[in-house]
DNA sequence: GTAATTTCTAAAGCTGACTTTAGGTCAAGA
DNA sequence: TCTTGACCTAAAGTCAGCTTTAGAAATTAC
């Protein structure tokens, strides 16, 4: 495999592999991301997948919004909001990406009041981290039941 | 369960159950921290584990970090720097309360830095995702091979 | 035309962080 | 004392997000 010089792409639709150079994802995770709803592709007459060059750049997005820790079934919710039937304009992807700023602030202020609450507890010496205003299990003791814990990323309403 | 009323707490130590109800984590949460280092343990003469007071804050702090991503081996190497053999003092807490700052800092200015670069894709009107300094996938594409994807707060060093 | 790649599907495997299940044992209260 | 609830261990199950494997068919390169 030495430069395998521009495979087909125009016309024709990218190969899964040609996509998978021009994102930097794994082949098999492009077919994940098929199964999940990510992005969808038609076969030609051998049965293999051939994708749209509109795909690179959702699966660029697909692979930030995954460094900002969001899961892929909130992406795909994201992304359901592109019009179907056609490629997306800039304007298309300018609506969507203000969205998921919105959403990234509000992760950033998040983190930003934990940290000036842990800033209090060490700074006024009671350290009694589970009392403080930071983190107060005797308040979630009650009523919890055994439910998914939720890391930071997963966050509903996040 | 209608309030067990202050299970013998004191000398002869906290029951698993105990210690659910004062932390808000499952009883099977707590055995499995077990397993990976992250609180121990006594048994007393039927075999049950026996904790100490101080656990509760330890495994408090064990919830904290996990609020900001943290993995639970990090967070043990984050505990292991608490003295063995004695309670920690509220000067260990600070300690390692300030260490744990430094990565959030560096976390959140990460963030900032992912979201200003978003912007400057939406202001610029390129939108060009793929090709901007916030995502250049042509760089990452060669010699990447197939490890591990790091989910943000996964990411070694960061 | 033939050999080397790529691609295909389905199913199984993997990591992290737990929970659930199964089959007992221990302890506390009426 | 006896019964009910708490606890025990080991193993299997779960979910997300993929990768790996296996065996076969399509495509590309020479």
């Amino acid at each position: 495999m030495a430069e395998p010089q521009a495979r087909q792409a125009s016309q024709r639709g990218l190969s899964i592999g040609a996509l998978a150079e021009r994102t930097g994802l794994a082949v098999s995770a492009i077919r994940y991301y098929e199964t999940q709803g990510l992005v969808s592709a038609w076969r030609n007459a051998g049965g293999q997948r051939r994708f749209a060059r509109a795909d690179i750049r959702r699966l660029s997005f697909v692979m930030i919004a995954q460094q900002f820790g969001v899961s892929l079934s909130e992406i795909r919710d994201l992304l359901d909001e592109l019009p179907g039937g056609r490629t997306p304009t800039p304007q298309d992807w300018a609506h969507i990406s203000t969205r998921f700023r919105a959403r990234l602030d509000q992760r950033i202020e998040t983190l930003e009041r934990l940290r000036d609450n842990l800033d209090g507890c060490i700074g006024c010496g009671c350290l009694s981290l589970p009392k403080c205003s930071l983190y107060n299990p005797e308040d979630r003791a009650h009523g919890q039941g055994s439910g998914p814990r939720y890391l930071m990323g997963d966050t509903p309403g996040l």
